[in-house]
DNA sequence: TCTGTTGTTGTACGATCGTCCAACAAGCAA
DNA sequence: TTGCTTGTTGGACGATCGTACAACAACAGA
């Protein structure tokens, strides 16, 4: 009587097993060492399992890049209903998230940064990107509307929102000491002091 | 009389050389591509010149990010100088220069990417990054300081323009059909209208 | 218990990677 | 012209990459 050698589970299960342990190795490699060898060993699976649920490692590394944005995001929404139904509340809790620990992190940047180098080469992946981030801005519109910005103006708004937040935490990633998450937090929460004043 | 099977030049022709040649074959092939035979091909020489200017691949991409964020610079100052002596059409001007065709360009992006894939693990380029970006920002807060920025602001101020630009560029050049470099500055412009604005 | 399905293994393969270094030759000084 | 310095070559080297595939075994159903 011995232990099996492995075990068989659901292949959604194993798809998200493997998504997971890529997301680590990009934390804690780098996009450099994202092989399909070191996330095998992280999954604790052998490296042919790999091209068994993914068509290649840009496929997987695409799929680990929207797992870890959809967390990102749900992070954000759960931030936004914990500030309540007042309009104003919800846009500052929005950015105060964006900046949080484990969002602002620059082990989360090797994922997007892995993601980014394929987006110009891969049709299918700008596609992919581009979806994400509609999406990401549709949100942010909603929450602009709420506020009372007129409908001409949510889109130009959200961009902007979209580019500074983006901007301020690509920033804070790539240099932690610079300035902190609670001053980036001030600079986007003055920006939408700006766009939210009523006489604009 | 045969003609010679290479040319030795100036040192610091040939480093320069293979560094226009490292940014050509990033803009061309993505991060990824970027190797030492394919940079080598792409400046005439022979593989092993690459070890006998730059210590590693690595040194060659981090002085290629110096280089080529150098031109961009220069370009930009360019656009302020001809913006002439008034300090606010000069703040313009840096904003617009900064999604002109050639700068917000998603073969410059490549070089980004690739030096940002090293800024977490490796402390030297970390530095070079902190160097390059708060040589960046001061230049930004002199353009600030210009324009009647109290020096108190002139650090957050610069912080949050840089951001804003950097955001709205990276998403231009990630996906160019989004919105239009004519949308990026109008938007970038607005907020320098919140900033510059009397009554704040 | 036995059988069939298929998730999983482990390796082989060719390609490509970065680095290294002995040999070569271009160009300057004598 | 000759000799010396050294920029440059070009291949060897081991490591690692992504992919493919035949064989194996876990597990459900009979």
């Amino acid at each position: 009587m011995k232990a099996p050698a492995f075990r068989r589970i659901e292949p959604d299960a194993r798809r998200l097993a493997l998504i997971e342990a890529c997301a680590r190795v990009l934390a804690r490699l780098g996009a450099a060492g994202a092989s399909v060898r070191a996330i095998a060993v992280e999954a604790g699976v052998s490296p042919g399992l790999v091209g068994h649920y993914f068509s290649g490692i840009e496929a997987l590394v695409a799929a680990t890049y929207a797992h870890v944005e959809e967390r990102v995001n749900e992070a954000i929404d759960r931030a936004v209903e914990a500030a309540g139904p007042a309009p104003r509340a919800r846009l500052d809790a929005f950015v105060t998230a964006s900046f949080a620990p484990g969002i602002a992190d620059p082990q989360l940047l090797a994922t997007w940064i892995a993601f980014w180098s394929l987006v110009t080469a891969r049709p299918a992946i700008a596609a992919q990107h581009d979806e994400q981030y509609s999406g990401s801005r549709a949100r942010l519109e909603a929450l602009l509307g709420a506020c009372g910005i007129p409908a001409e103006r949510q889109r130009r708004d959200a961009i902007a929102v979209s580019a500074l937040v983006d901007g301020l935490w690509l920033e804070l990633c790539l240099s932690p000491g610079c300035f902190t998450a609670e001053e980036a937090g001030a600079i986007a929460r003055r920006f939408l002091d700006t766009l939210t004043s009523p006489d604009r």
